[in-house]
DNA sequence: ACCAAAGCGGACCGCACGGTCATGTTGGGG
DNA sequence: CCCCAACATGACCGTGCGGTCCGCTTTGGT
């Protein structure tokens, strides 16, 4: 289901280092963030570094490899999700397994956060996350356990803005943002009398090329 | 009110180009993130690189000079509101300005954020943020407006949740933090049979050492 | 068993960064 | 006006990064 980025190869030599870098990314990438070289990928991997580039024509190629292995699962997640009976619970579900993977994966965070180092593969699936979670929602909503004007669009924000609350807690206490999701989804429920002072966000901007303009 | 990181200095030539670096570094920190390099914020203020050294004598001081400046004046902010008439507006004033410096400013999320990189004068302003924060959010409880599991830390964790849930709009449209602020604080206000799934965090962690372990 | 092609590895390149230093410049007290 | 201490400067250094390249090894078809 997930394309990769990369044509897999034929050698058997090559296909078992090939997974093995995509574990040691995977693991380094979760732990460190995407500031972790490719010489410390290739030493976990127990490969060298020139076979990294032989697999993956850049850092940046390789990351988006497993950022979309992770975007993914979210999104076939979301999807079966969509079919669930509770249309309430399942927003929940939904939103928990999300905020779940941002706090796993540092890299996952600083990858979604800066749309202007992301792949366009990356924007797509994100796009795609964006439309199930407008779904989702939208059946919350029709049930009357959501807010009239909280959209898809807030959904997947809120994953990240969660995530991030509770960041400073991870280490001490890493379920420390069941709390925050919680206070969110308290939010985003239907309250009586209570609207949201600033239009809904249309769509997430395509690359809003960071906050850097051309130096 | 806010100590300086290192001496003033008595020349008049030095005390300009003093000024003239602390102006452009907030800028550009505010702009481009810790991430900017000396070479820049030199060029921007007008000054050799060596310069920026004679004032400052690391990187890290310079920044910290700047996010005690931004930390002292939330902090007036925050203490001018503790003797507001109504404590629920003040609460909320109070997190509108936070919200604000952190959309303001990249640099500002990033330091919060990552408490590993933070000076200890740093992790001291905010702590006494937090005094604050638990002195505002206990005016609120006591007039019965906010949560009574809602404490301070959740308050000061909650500005730096918000401005990462609208910073991927922060391009497009500036003004969005406002719609999840809201969203924030309808989660934080009383509600009747709710309660929240963990223990409210009883402190920040001092020094969380990242999530890096020695390499 | 052989061999071409595919894969591997690590020395190597160019670059950008934070920080230093020797040299030249300037301000202001006497 | 003079002089020296304080200051400014940019060439320079060490380091670590992403990415390249070429000689060697392994694989799998014949």
């Amino acid at each position: 289901m997930t394309g990769t980025t990369s044509a897999v190869p034929s050698r058997s030599d090559a296909v078992r280092n090939r997974r093995l870098l995509l574990d040691a990314a995977a693991a380094m990438f979760a732990e460190h963030g995407v500031e972790v070289s490719i010489g410390e990928i290739a030493q976990r991997a127990g490969v060298g570094k020139g076979t990294v580039f032989r697999h993956f024509s850049s850092k940046d190629e390789l990351l988006a490899a497993i950022m979309l292995g992770m975007l993914g699962e979210l999104l076939d997640t979301g999807t079966a999700l969509l079919t669930a009976d509770d249309p309430g619970t399942a927003l929940r579900e939904f939103m928990a397994a999300g905020v779940e993977l941002f706090v796993r994966d540092r890299a996952f965070c600083e990858v979604i956060g800066r749309p202007s180092l992301q792949h366009a593969e990356v924007r797509d699936a994100i796009d795609r996350l964006r439309d199930v979670a407008e779904g989702l929602t939208a059946r919350a909503r029709h049930q009357g356990v959501v807010r009239p004007d909280v959209t898809g669009t807030d959904v997947v924000l809120l994953l990240a803005g969660i995530q991030h609350t509770a960041a400073p807690l991870l280490v001490t206490e890493p379920q420390a943002w069941r709390r925050y999701l919680q206070l969110a989804l308290d939010g985003i429920t239907t309250q009586t009398g209570r609207s949201l002072p600033y239009p809904p966000p249309s769509r997430l901007p395509l690359a809003p090329a960071d906050t850097d303009q051309a130096r």
